[in-house]
DNA sequence: CATCCACAGGAAGGACGGGGGT
DNA sequence: ACCCCCGTCCTTCCTGTGGATG
């Protein structure tokens, strides 16, 4: 294909008339199937906008439930009615996602950028950094609203030092007030906490339901409105990717995600329309992209271990953590590499676990010992395409799996 | 019923690279 | 220049344990 039919084709697909309705970070106008939920945290946020400091609030919900859409919807919201009501308290936002400011220093790090202050992003110890957090928020009237997204990954990996510093910091300032939000999907989340932490950072809280395969598909009917252009669907597409996001938890973002990718897939081909097939195929390329970007993305080591986890795949599908632990040695061996011990490959499998690479479950077999049952949880197909951008690895996957 | 396997996973700490304050 | 704190990644040493087996 030349350049010109390239180009040519994107002049003339007639799909979409605007994409951008079906990213992820897209907030809509309006929230289908969530009012309840956008009233009640709404009721508890709106003292702000008198400029009188709401609860804290607790957010549950698996991913794709809504959580951090409504979240910004409500903030949006209060902070264009306070500007008219209470012109005089600045209010502020912070947005941490834990998932990426997952140590203690960081969030404060992102909370004093938040506002203005310059602060050096690693050197101080976390107290003085917290200190000139206080000053900084002393120096001015403002409400401080920090939303700390999926904050079950600071606590488990940094501890719930942070949190509790800043559930307990309004006596402490002058004219600021701070209001924190958190979202986790993770229900347990509480039993990690400190029970001090957890009285206050709960003081309210919201559950939030996974959407049903009919809000899914209402949903990305109402998108699909605006994204795309009339009768580009086939009747069942929706409905399909509707069907496919509620088998995993009535994920909405998936569902938008395998709409807009299924429209990429139609567009590219040149396809007039959007057809069932094209959803399917979305739904394989999704998949395989996140597995490969994963495995790109892990240290040596850990791509040793997933390599081990996958030679041995052929026995049975499943391995133990000393069956893995041999494989990897001798993976090192032959690429004249120091090996780790078995206590930190059993933590990277634990890692890779959380990462949706393998399954490990700990099982016992009675006088046979008790151990992590691991298998693959990614396609064979994702996990060579990730190796296989390692230099490093080059020899020993043409080699050892190649044939 | 006690035993005992094959690990799990906690605690402590060390090496290292990044970056302070003074 | 000096000593500091931090996070990351890893090691060492350790105690704990579910359940088939004898």
């Amino acid at each position: 294909m030349s350049i010109d039919e390239i180009i040519q084709k994107v002049l003339t697909a007639r799909i979409f008339k605007d994409r951008e309705r079906l990213r992820p970070d897209y907030v809509p106008e309006n929230l289908p199937h969530r009012e309840r939920e956008i009233n009640r945290l709404a009721e508890i946020l709106a003292p702000a906008v008198k400029g009188a400091r709401p609860s804290n609030a607790f957010i549950y919900g698996l991913p794709g439930t809504g959580k951090t859409a409504v979240t910004r919807y409500v903030l949006r919201k209060i902070d264009s009615y306070s500007k008219n009501y209470a012109p005089s308290v600045g209010l502020r936002f912070a947005y941490i996602n834990c998932r990426n400011e997952n140590t203690n220093y960081r969030v404060l790090f992102t909370l004093c950028c938040c506002l203005d202050e310059k602060v050096p992003f690693t050197g101080l110890s976390t107290a003085e950094l917290f200190r000139r957090f206080v000053r900084t928020l002393n120096t001015q009237r403002m409400l401080f609203f920090v939303v700390l997204d999926e904050v079950d990954f600071l606590v488990k990996v940094s501890g719930d030092d942070v949190l509790y510093k800043l559930t307990r910091i309004n006596p402490e300032l002058h004219e600021a007030r701070l209001s924190i939000i958190g979202i986790t999907n993770d229900l347990n989340f509480v039993e990690y906490l400190d029970p001090r932490v957890k009285s206050s950072l709960g003081e309210e809280e919201l559950v939030f339901r996974p959407y049903t395969t009919e809000e899914l598909a209402d949903i990305l009917l109402q998108r699909a409105r605006t994204a795309f252009n009339e009768g580009v669907l086939e009747e069942s597409v929706i409905p399909l990717c509707a069907s496919l996001a509620a088998r995993e938890h009535g994920d909405a973002r998936r569902a938008l995600d395998l709409l807009r990718v299924a429209a990429e897939i139609a567009e590219r081909e040149g396809s007039p329309r959007v057809l069932e097939e094209h959803v399917r195929r979305a739904y394989g390329e999704i998949e395989k992209d996140r597995a490969v970007e994963i495995v790109k993305s892990m240290p040596l080591h850990t791509k040793l271990v997933v390599a081990a986890v996958y030679l041995l795949r052929n026995k049975k599908c499943e391995a133990t953590t000393g069956e893995i632990y041999d494989a990897y040695k001798s993976l090192c061996r032959k690429l004249m590499m120091d090996e780790l011990t078995q206590r930190r490959i059993s933590d990277i499998l634990n890692e890779l676990d959380m990462l949706g690479v393998v399954n490990a479950k700990v099982t016992s077999k009675g006088r046979y010992g008790r151990t992590k049952v691991v298998r693959l949880a990614i396609s064979e197909k994702a996990l060579i395409d990730g190796l296989k951008s390692d230099v490093r690895l080059s020899s020993f996957l043409s080699c050892e799996i190649l044939g």
